[in-house]
DNA sequence: CCTGGAGTTGTCCTTTCGGACAATGGCGCA
DNA sequence: TGCGCCATTGTCCGAAAGGACAACTCCAGG
């Protein structure tokens, strides 16, 4: 594989200080790649985006203003050609999908050792998309649920909140039976017996997120 | 602050690589502290701590052998003295508080600065419990709610799988009104309202863990 | 134009939940 | 010895959940 010529610029978001220096001792061991700049939060990292244009982005998907997913999304619409790799701990194959419809050009796990990185970055500088076994693997499980509708998504966050049909009922302008007939087809699509696994398998599997 | 002389020694455990590096990076700032190994998994930590007897140990609270506070454990067992700091990513509440009843010196943030990283770690050498505002904040949060009793530790994960009252009695061995009992006492102690906000209440603080 | 999916609103019926209250036995601690 | 906490088992009751159906509207796609 002969080396970038000129160096591969790269973009460093991740908001633990830690992980950025582990990244970038990682980095350096290839001379033709070059950190130019790094980002803990995505506003910082748009910023950073527009300013130092790298042809590469590496991205946490869990960032403090409650994005990652939106940084991927704004830096794309701001230069649709942008590479941007996704870079973190198993969130649940929703975030996975979701990254990978925003345009993101890989899912790395964050437990990615030091040569993957490498040989990750390269392959999606060259227009490939990087995806290990495990995180296919998992795509591929999702793969045999359907998708959830818009309302669906809308009451689902609901009934993991611990509210009653009648409480999400109100809240969405509808009524119970309304809410009712969501929260059954929630079940049939996710493979839930009742609403409490129901929230077991959204947090699982990412559709929700806590705190 | 006087430097360590002899140095500090360092063990390192986290199964993330890129996070392993960082810390190598972070540590390599001071002359005074030497990193004689590092380890990805429980039981190699555990190994590694027996041959080298490090004076400090830098874990992970998550490794993939499903443990970290189990190795925790383990080592201070071989040796009640053993220092170690949990550093980690926020596991809820309950983690916070397993981790220190079970002899850690320190819980840290993944998202710690460079310079607090260093300043805890000495800290913690002499003998100092380092822990950080917002952890303790939570860990007082925490006070406000009742224990949970062995029974109920029990029933939880049942119900977070979406049992009903009549599996989970099945399941323990007693009966449907047994199992009620316990639930009730579980909404109470954790204040939620049902059983759907219980799991979500349940999985935040880290009383129980998916997967 | 017609089909299919989504969203909406219902009914009927059985099961499960969760609150209030009560009673028993065991075990530790003062 | 007695008090309190825990675990256990109940009853009664109203509210909520969930399955099985059915029907209507709207809208996009073939």
């Amino acid at each position: 594989m002969l080396p970038f010529d000129p160096p591969l610029t790269l973009l460093i978001v991740d908001d633990h200080f830690v992980f950025r220096a582990g990244l970038k001792a990682v980095l350096s061991l290839r001379r033709d790649f070059e950190v130019v700049a790094e980002a803990g939060d995505a506003a910082t990292a748009v910023e950073a985006f527009h300013k130092h244009e790298p042809r590469m982005t590496l991205m946490d998907l869990r960032l403090p203003d409650r994005s990652g997913i939106e940084a991927l999304r704004a830096i794309r619409k701001e230069n649709p050609a942008a590479r941007v790799l996704m870079l973190t701990t198993f969130d649940g194959d929703e975030d996975i999908h979701r990254a990978l419809e925003a345009g993101a050009c890989g899912y790395l796990l964050k437990s990615v050792p030091g040569q993957e990185l490498l040989r990750a970055i390269e392959a999606a500088a060259l227009g490939k998309r990087y995806i290990p076994p495990e995180v296919q693997r998992r795509l591929e499980e999702r793969a045999t649920f359907g998708e959830l509708t818009d309302r669906e998504r809308e009451v689902l966050p609901l009934v993991v909140k611990g509210l009653t049909n009648k409480d999400i009922a109100g809240i969405l302008g509808f009524t119970e039976f309304t809410a009712k007939a969501h929260v059954r087809s929630l079940l049939a699509k996710l493979g839930a017996a009742d609403r409490t696994e129901l929230v077991a398998i959204a947090v699982q599997r990412g559709l929700v997120h806590l705190e």
